[in-house]
DNA sequence: GTTTGTGGTGGGAGCGCTCTCAGGTGTGCG
DNA sequence: CGCACACCTGAGAGCGCTCCCACCACAAAC
């Protein structure tokens, strides 16, 4: 429980000091309606003097504008919290709300408990920022939140989605993949109840089966544990694979240690693409060779969204490109 | 400008549906003071059925406890802020705010304008958590926010600190270099204006005169590519340079990568180790010999303290151990 | 002279909640 | 029977702010 802070400042302090009244004191700080050239020097004067921030919990209630900002992200457990790309989703949206005095929580909500999302049906909730969720979510936003949240992924017809265009940069590399001779190219993916890790599935299958080369799909969850396992999975049921392409660069970076471990060269006996272009994929040996996509860019446009509560196109699409490393 | 939120419902419509007054439905559903069992039941049973969320911003204002705790970090810009540190800290202290319904913000604090914290001193911050910072910001705590500031690294008189046992994670990683057969080990810095970042080198020279070693230091702030550059210039100064201790792991991982672009052998030719242990550390190539700390620990402890304000000891400190990989 | 602005001002309601306080009603005990 | 002492309840003040609205003074237009 928080403890309560100590008394400050308030409106009516100044009011009083620049003898004027509260309203007119309110008007001049806030800078609308009118206000004598005296009255606004003395109100000015008077809060410069005594030191008076407003209020935001306060003003927040009258406004009935919310005070928090929610990055709601799913998934089958709390560690999701820990993904890099949601610290970096957290930071952006952290710095979009400061200036507006909102604050940004970050909650998990369980795969299996889509409703989770009705415990933020409360008015100090300014707006809720849905990472990496699924439909079901989607369906069970209810109807206080409505207009209040945004997608960073799949969409619904009631909820505007930004997001990443997956199956344009899995194309890119795939296409990077081919030019550089590789054919026996395998995937690691996402998890497979992720639908927008799973466009970029589809679009490797699509773009597999129209060159005639075979589709090589191994599970993955975004970490880098799971793709040094995923590896060894592939390399075991497809030996000549030449080519793993990871839906995200931890995974990524997890597939290059375990080749590693196995005395196999990257790029030379086979080559590993990400997907995300994390910090560390430049500095990775070999460098890895990934997509990146503009996370904070796609944030900061979801959370001004959010915020300034105007209507929202259905669906903003941010491309992603293919940068080229030694990897690949 | 946040939007207004949706009407939602009111303590009031679930005291009015229980037809009891509102200081019992709030008796009720705050858990304090009597209530008879029918009133109880009829109260929670109408509290369900209408789907009532208490409104945290109108809670907060009566209670006067703020709803945001401020992340501040100290820097030179604002892109400290894409630290992965800072994005660690972010998520632990949103993990412990969330269930208070407290948000969390992000503030960038100029390194020339420590008097940027009286921004903060407004009844909605419940606390703040001060990271990287220095001297003068501690100073020009208002006080206002006496009681609700913690710092993550040094501390003062006035401000409790939560820190790293930076010089016993410095002696940790220098002791295994040693034992290692290093000898002439130079060390990449943070950037030195920032006292606990200071407090490694202090015990890097410490313990390199001590044991009659030579002082090589180089400038460095955190980040890969200076970490990268600092390599360089340390081989220019010190061709025989056996090993580089690097005061961030991200700065390690740019010095790795520089090595591996002159062709030097890691750990063969030139030992390398950083501090922190980040996710990358361990599928770097070479996998990373750091030292870790428990940031989030460190920061949920932060954390907790300000939100309950209790007292708290004036230095926590927590211990820094050794993670030996291929690197060093 | 009356009407219609137009700039300036303050009263006051009310956002949704907490919590004090003054009052009940019922039981046990001297 | 009176009194203390539970248990239980609702009226109401007030957290700090915004903003509607009534009002006033004065000037310009009819």
């Amino acid at each position: 429980m928080p403890a309560p802070t100590a008394r400050s400042v308030t409106l009516d302090d100044v009011a009083r000091a620049a003898e004027v009244s509260r309203a007119t004191a309110s008007r001049v700080l806030g800078g609308y309606g009118f206000a004598s050239v005296d009255a606004r020097d003395r109100v000015h004067a008077a809060a410069d003097r005594l030191g008076y921030v407003p209020n935001i919990t306060a003003r927040a209630l009258v406004r009935g504008t919310g005070v928090r900002l929610v990055v709601a992200v799913t998934g089958t457990d709390a560690t999701v919290l820990d993904d890099p790309y949601v610290d970096r989703a957290v930071a952006a949206a952290a710095r979009v709300c400061a200036p507006h005095g909102v604050g940004v929580s970050l909650e998990w909500l369980p795969l299996d408990a889509p409703a989770g999302l009705r415990r933020l049906d409360d008015r100090s909730v300014c707006g809720v920022l849905l990472v990496n969720t699924i439909a079901p979510v989607l369906d069970a936003v209810p109807a206080g939140l409505r207009g209040r949240v945004v997608s960073i992924g799949v969409g619904s017809p009631a909820v505007p989605s930004f997001d990443v265009d997956n199956a344009g940069g899995t194309e890119a590399v795939l296409r990077h993949l081919h030019a550089g001779g590789r054919r026996r190219i395998a995937m690691v993916t996402g998890p497979r109840w992720l639908s927008c890790a799973e466009r970029s599935v589809t679009a490797y299958q699509r773009l597999m089966r129209a060159a005639g080369l075979p589709v090589r799909l191994v599970t993955g969850d975004f970490t880098a544990a799971r793709g040094h396992r995923a590896a060894l999975t592939a390399l075991r049921r497809w030996p000549d694979t030449d080519a793993i392409y990871a839906v995200s660069d931890a995974t990524a970076l997890g597939v290059i240690a375990a080749l590693r471990g196995r005395g196999i060269q990257v790029p030379h006996d086979v080559a590993v693409a990400g997907f995300d272009d994390i910090p560390y994929a430049a500095v990775s040996a070999p460098a890895l060779t990934t997509a990146t996509h503009p996370v904070a860019r796609i944030v900061t446009a979801a959370a001004s969204a959010v915020l300034d509560g105007r209507p929202v196109p259905p669906v903003t699409a941010f491309p992603s490109r293919l940068v080229a490393r030694e990897s690949a």
